[in-house]
RNA sequence: UCCCCAGUAGCUCAGUCGGUAGAGCGGGUGACUGUUAAUCACCAUGUCCGUGGUUCGAGUCCGCGCUGGGGAGCCA
């Protein structure tokens, strides 16, 4: 297999006149009496490569100018600077191959298709300038993501995808069962009896990795997850899917300041790393998908992220000129058209909310000496509101307890949960991301269907 | 799961008061000496989502269903 070279490396360093092979996909054709116009392209970049097919030089022009879009070719030419004004050079063919050919059938034509056309055409959409730059984006980020803990000396940690705890309160379980779906074996109460299923007991699919996370805290300090997540709830949003992708920092050693020193960090860099690293595809977005978005992510990437307490915003909005949909009281959760309003009117930029009512929140938070709220905090973006969740975890083995019984979780499922509270116990805290929730902050894509690969919604697994 | 909106050509959509459907793009054919979602001319587009009903007559009105979108809840 001879080394491919990627289109956007040859313009990345061009060799004006150096006979050069390439392959990809056809964009476009355009065809006049003595030259033709094939944009192709590899995905290696959003614009593609101009070649340029001349009468002259080639003795099978009519027959070349039949190619459609859509098809696969390899073609040999000479890279030279383009008269164009839109590219800077431009491949001279001298031999084309078509690889593979593709008839008036196929569905990407040569013009703007909606999303929702493209949602129903998930396998072709890659091949899409928006879904090129949306999936480039994509990888670049996750490489970003582990290159930041990387540096930050964290260690990478997968958790299990197949789980046995369902009382982590996240979501509905998607089962995992190796029972035949009719006829499974029942015990004496009629129930079905896991006892005989694969595990020997009741499994699902993760909705977090954040339990398993801790312990490995507890042992490397400071750990992250980044993996496949799972949730069976009938959500019908542009924000939920059943599988997506998420982030989960845990720092032994650390508190809630630290935790939100860490988001601060990590949600610069990677702004930072989408302007620079991938400013081609930004460029895009910026110009067809949200304007304006450069200047968003520009001014979070240097934003001081400011920090304030539930009370205190709630005294804010209490205080607002502006009427809200939903109650704003002591005790309640905020909606996102008031988190909008800390972060957009408020705050004018990125902010942290900490310290909430406990009765909102998880029963794994770490409970404040007020003895009504716990060491929670959620980071708040313009435009989306909520962007992480996170909080100081509760170390303490007896204040555990009390609020698991407080909260009715069953402690004998969670023994070694419960454990790393027994032997070296420490303050530690961490945070979770959504990763599609993340790229679509970074690209102003709108639907979470738009920026996973193969979404799974209720109704929808496809491809 | 609840509320709202939509479904007409390959795609995006128009279709008036109920009288058997139209545009742009795309496709095909031809023209054009360098195009940039090329341009110009000509040609063909159809289970009007499905189903039941009202009516002399339904793309149009009503019921039910399916699909898509938006909002809510849940959350990442």
């Amino acid at each position: 297999m001879s080394h491919r070279i990627h289109i956007a490396d040859l313009l990345r360093c061009p060799t004006p006149g150096a006979s050069t092979t390439v392959h990809g996909w056809v964009r476009s054709v355009r065809v006049s009496s003595e030259v033709a116009f094939i944009v192709l392209n590899d995905g290696s970049n959003l614009e593609g490569i101009q070649v340029v097919l001349e009468r002259t030089r080639l003795p099978d022009f009519d027959n070349l100018c039949r190619i459609t879009t859509g098809s696969a070719l390899r073609v040999t030419g000479t890279l030279l600077p383009s008269p164009g004004a839109r590219q800077q050079y431009e491949l001279q063919i001298e031999e084309l191959q078509v690889v593979g050919t593709a008839d008036s059938h196929y569905p990407l034509q040569k013009k703007r298709h909606s999303l929702e056309y493209l949602r129903s055409i998930a396998h072709l959409r890659p091949r899409t300038n928006t879904f090129g730059a949306v999936f480039r984006l994509r990888s670049q980020l996750a490489q970003a993501i582990h290159r930041f803990f990387a540096e930050q000396g964290f260690l990478y940690v997968n958790t299990p995808i197949i789980t046995a705890s369902d009382c982590e309160g996240a979501g509905e379980l998607f089962r995992v069962t190796a029972l035949p779906p009719n006829g499974a074996p029942r015990n004496e109460g009629g129930e079905i009896d896991f006892y005989q299923d694969f595990f020997g007991r009741k499994t699902g699919l993760t909705v977090s990795g954040q339990l398993e996370g801790e312990l490995f805290a507890q042992a490397f300090g400071d750990i992250y997850t980044f993996g496949p997540t799972f949730r069976a709830e009938n959500s019908n949003t542009p924000r939920h899917a059943a599988e997506f992708w998420m982030i989960e920092p845990e720092m032994a050693f650390a508190d809630l300041a630290d935790d939100a020193d860490l988001a601060a960090a990590f949600i610069r860099y990677l702004c930072r790393f989408a302007l620079e690293q991938c400013s081609e595809d930004m460029a895009f977005f910026d110009r067809h998908i949200e304007q304006g978005l450069l200047q968003r992510i520009r001014s979070v990437a240097e934003a001081d992220f400011a920090r304030i307490e539930y009370d205190e915003a709630i005294r804010h909005l209490q205080q607002a000129t502006v009427s809200f949909q939903f109650p704003v009281q002591w005790g309640l959760d905020l909606q996102t058209e008031h988190e909008r309003y800390l972060t957009e009117t408020v705050v004018g930029g990125p902010v942290f909310v900490l310290n909430y009512p406990k009765e909102i929140k998880a029963f794994y938070m770490r409970q404040n000496d007020d003895g009504r709220t716990v060491a929670a905090m959620d980071l708040l973006v313009p435009k989306v509101g909520e962007i992480i969740g996170g909080s100081q975890r509760e170390e303490r083995l007896e204040r555990l307890l009390t609020r698991m019984q407080e909260m009715g979780v069953p402690r004998e499922p969670l023994w070694w949960y419960l454990d790393s509270r027994r032997w070296g116990s420490t303050p530690h805290a961490g945070f979770g991301l959504g990763f599609e929730r993340l790229v679509m902050y970074l690209s102003g894509m709108e639907n979470i269907r738009d920026v996973l690969p193969f979404p799974r919604t209720p109704r929808h697994a496809e491809f």
